[in-house]
DNA sequence: TTGAAAGCGCTAACAC
DNA sequence: GTGTTAGCGCTTTCAA
C-alpha cells in the first residue's frame, strides 16, 4: 500500500485509449493524426477517450515509424576558436542579429509546431559531436548561420543529404540553398549617400576578412567610392563588436585625422566609432558622417541615431526557414537562393 | 540502373552491423553503449564492423525503449506579452543575460553530450503548445528562466513530475529547485557605496515590479538607504532595457533635478541612464554617480565604465544545468536551492 | 561472455 | 470505415 506513493499511474497509451474507447488502435490513431476516414460518431467517442486517459502520444514511438522529429536544428558555427578578447557566446548573444534571426524563424516554425533546437558549434570538437548528432536523426533539418568562410559544415550538410538552408552564399560552389542580403548593393549606397553628404576623406571599418559578408560591404563601398573618383579608402579590420569598432575609429582616427566620412561594416561598430568620435570632441555629423549596417533596434537610440544600410533579417531568417520546411516536405526540391534587398535609412549620423 | 543514382544507400542498422562482424545484436549493443562484459576479441571486431558500416545508433529508437532523449529544454517564459514597444525577442537576445546563460549551461552540458532545445513562450497558446511538447517526452529535463512572478510553468511543471530548475526562488511555495544570486544583499552594497561616496539625494530606476528580482533588488535597496537614515528613496519603474532606462532617467532628473545617486536595476538601464546625463550637461561621477546590477561586458566598455553589483550568472546558470542533470539521474533527489552571492565592482561611474 | 527473443508505442499496409 | 498485423531499431531480461 505504502508503496503506491511513488508509483505514478502509468503513461496512457494508444492501446489503453483503444480500451478505453472500445475501438483498434489503428482508429485511435487516425483519430489522433486527423485522418478522413472515420465515422464522426467513433471519433467524438474517441477524442472523449483522449480526453479522459490524458493521453498524448509518444514521440519516440512515433518518430520511430515516421522518420519524421518535428524539429529542426539553429546550428550557428564559427569555423575557429577566436583568439581575441572575443567570447564566441557573448559576441552572439549580444548583436541583436542573432535575436532577431530567432525571431524570424520561430515565426514560421511556431505555426507547423516545429521545434527549434539550438546548437553552438565553435571547434572541431563540436563539429564532431554535431554530425553525429544528425546521423543520429535528432532533427528534420537545419539552418546553418555560418560565418567563417572556410567552415566545413555546408560542405558536410550537402554530403550527409540532410535538409539545411545557409544563412549566406557558400564560398564554394555547394548545392546548398541559401538566403542573403543584397550587400554589395547596400555598401554602394553607403558611398553614394556619404559622398552626396559632401564627405571628401572616408574610410571604413570592415567585419572580420574571412567572411563573405564582410569581404561584400568592403567590395561594395569601395566600388561605390570608386565610382565617384575616389580610388582608395582607408579600412581598418574590426569584428563586428562595438569595443572593436571603438579600436578601429581610435586607428583611423590616429592615422587619418581627418577624416569625415566611416561606414561601420555593422551597427555595433558604428557605435563604437560614434563614441570614440565623441571621446575626440568631434561632431557626428557635422565633423565626421558616420553610416552603419544591419539597422539593430539599438541604432535609433544611440547618440546620435544612426544613419544605416537595412536587412531585413527576420523576413531572410523566415524565408531560410519556410525553405527548410519545403525541402523536408519534398526532398526532391531544387536548391534555392533567395536575396533580399537592401535599404538606406537616414537619420542624424549621416 | 539509372534508378541507383537517387537510391541512397539505407542507413545501417545493429543488425547489419551484428552480421558484418558475425555476432548477435546484443553483443554489438553492448559494445556501443561500453557494457564491460565483451570479450576484448570480439568488440575490437565489432568495432571494425562499426566503422566500417558507418553505424550510427538511431535516436528515435534508443529513446522509445531507454525512456532517455539526451536532450533538455532551456524555456524562457514570460507571463503575458507586454505591449510596451518592447519586443520580447528582442530584449531577451540583446540583453547579454541570455547569453551569459546559455553559456554556462552549454559548457556544463557539452561534456555529457546533452543537447539544448529553446523553447519561447510569451503567450498562453504558446504554454499550451510547451507542455504538450513536453509531455510527448521530447527531453528528459527543463531549465526554465522565468521572470514573471504569477508565471504557471513553475507550477505547471512541478505537477507534471518532469525534472526542471527554475532561475529564480518560485514565488508561491512551489517544490521546485532553483538558483538564484543574493539579490537583496547585493542592492545594499550598492546603497551603501553611493552614502559612502557621499551621495545624499539618491533615486533608483527598478525594474519590472512583477519580477521577484526586481522587488527584492528595491526592497535591499531601500533597506540599506534606510539604514543610513534615507527613508525615503525616489523610485521610477523601467523594463530592463536601455531605452527604459532613458526614460526612466529622463522623469527622475524632471521630478528630482537635485539627485547625486542612481541605482539601477541592471547594467542596460544604467546605461541609458548614463547617456540621458550626459545629454543634460551632468558629468558622471561628479554630479551623480551610478552603479549598475549585473556587470555585463558592456559595463566595462560605456562613458565612464560602470560600477555595478556582479551576479555571476554563467556559473549560476552552470549550477542550474548540474542539478537538473541531477535530478534527471535520481529523480528522487530533493528539492534544492543554491543562491550565489553578489559582489560590489567599482569603476568609474560610482 | 554471448545469443534468442520479447517488447518499447506507434503508423501504415492490407484485408475485411 | 474499421480492425489486424507487421514492423520501425533498439535495449534488456533470460537462458545457455
Amino acid at each position: 500500500m505504502s508503496r503506491d506513493r511513488s508509483a505514478k499511474p502509468p503513461t496512457p497509451t494508444l492501446e489503453h485509449v483503444a480500451k478505453v474507447a472500445g475501438v483498434s488502435r489503428a482508429t485511435v490513431s487516425r483519430v489522433i493524426n486527423g485522418i478522413r476516414n472515420v465515422d464522426p460518431q467513433l471519433r467524438e467517442t474517441v477524442e472523449a477517450a483522449v480526453a479522459a486517459t490524458g493521453y498524448v502520444p509518444n514521440h519516440a514511438a512515433r518518430s520511430l515509424v515516421t522518420r519524421r522529429t518535428g524539429s529542426i536544428a539553429l546550428i550557428v558555427s564559427e569555423a575557429e576558436e577566436r583568439t581575441w578578447d572575443d567570447p564566441f557566446l557573448g559576441r552572439i548573444f549580444t548583436d541583436p542579429y542573432f535575436g532577431r534571426m530567432v525571431s524570424g524563424i520561430l515565426g514560421v516554425l511556431r505555426p507547423h509546431a516545429v521545434n527549434l533546437v539550438l546548437m553552438l558549434v565553435e571547434n572541431d570538437e563540436a563539429r564532431t559531436q554535431l554530425v553525429r548528432y544528425l546521423r543520429q536523426g535528432h532533427v528534420d533539418g537545419v539552418i546553418l548561420i555560418s560565418t567563417h568562410n572556410e567552415d566545413p559544415l555546408p560542405q558536410l550538410l550537402t554530403e550527409s543529404g540532410m535538409p539545411a538552408v545557409l544563412s549566406r552564399r557558400p564560398s564554394q560552389s555547394i548545392p546548398i540553398s541559401y538566403v542573403e542580403a543584397a550587400q554589395h548593393t547596400g555598401a554602394i549606397m553607403a558611398a553614394d549617400h556619404l559622398v552626396a553628404r559632401g564627405c571628401t576623406r572616408v574610410a571604413t571599418i570592415t567585419g572580420p576578412l574571412d567572411r563573405s559578408a564582410s569581404l561584400d560591404r568592403l567590395a561594395g563601398f569601395r566600388e561605390g567610392m570608386a565610382r565617384h573618383g575616389y580610388a582608395y579608402v582607408p579600412s581598418v579590420e574590426g569584428n563586428f563588436t562595438q569595443e572593436s569598432g571603438e579600436r578601429a575609429m581610435e586607428q583611423l582616427l590616429a592615422e587619418h585625422p581627418k577624416v569625415d566620412g566611416i561606414f561601420a561594416a555593422n551597427d555595433l561598430m558604428a557605435q563604437g566609432a560614434l563614441l570614440v568620435l565623441h571621446d575626440h570632441g568631434l561632431r557626428v555629423p557635422e565633423d565626421v558622417a558616420v553610416i552603419g549596417f544591419d539597422d539593430n533596434s539599438s541604432a535609433q537610440h544611440c547618440r546620435p541615431p544612426l544613419t544605416t544600410i537595412r536587412q531585413p533579417l527576420e523576413d531572410m531568417a523566415g524565408e531560410m526557414a519556410k525553405l527548410l520546411l519545403t525541402h523536408i516536405e519534398d526532398p526532391e526540391h531544387q536548391v534555392t537562393s533567395v536575396i533580399f534587398d537592401t535599404e538606406l535609412l537616414v537619420r542624424r549620423s549621416a
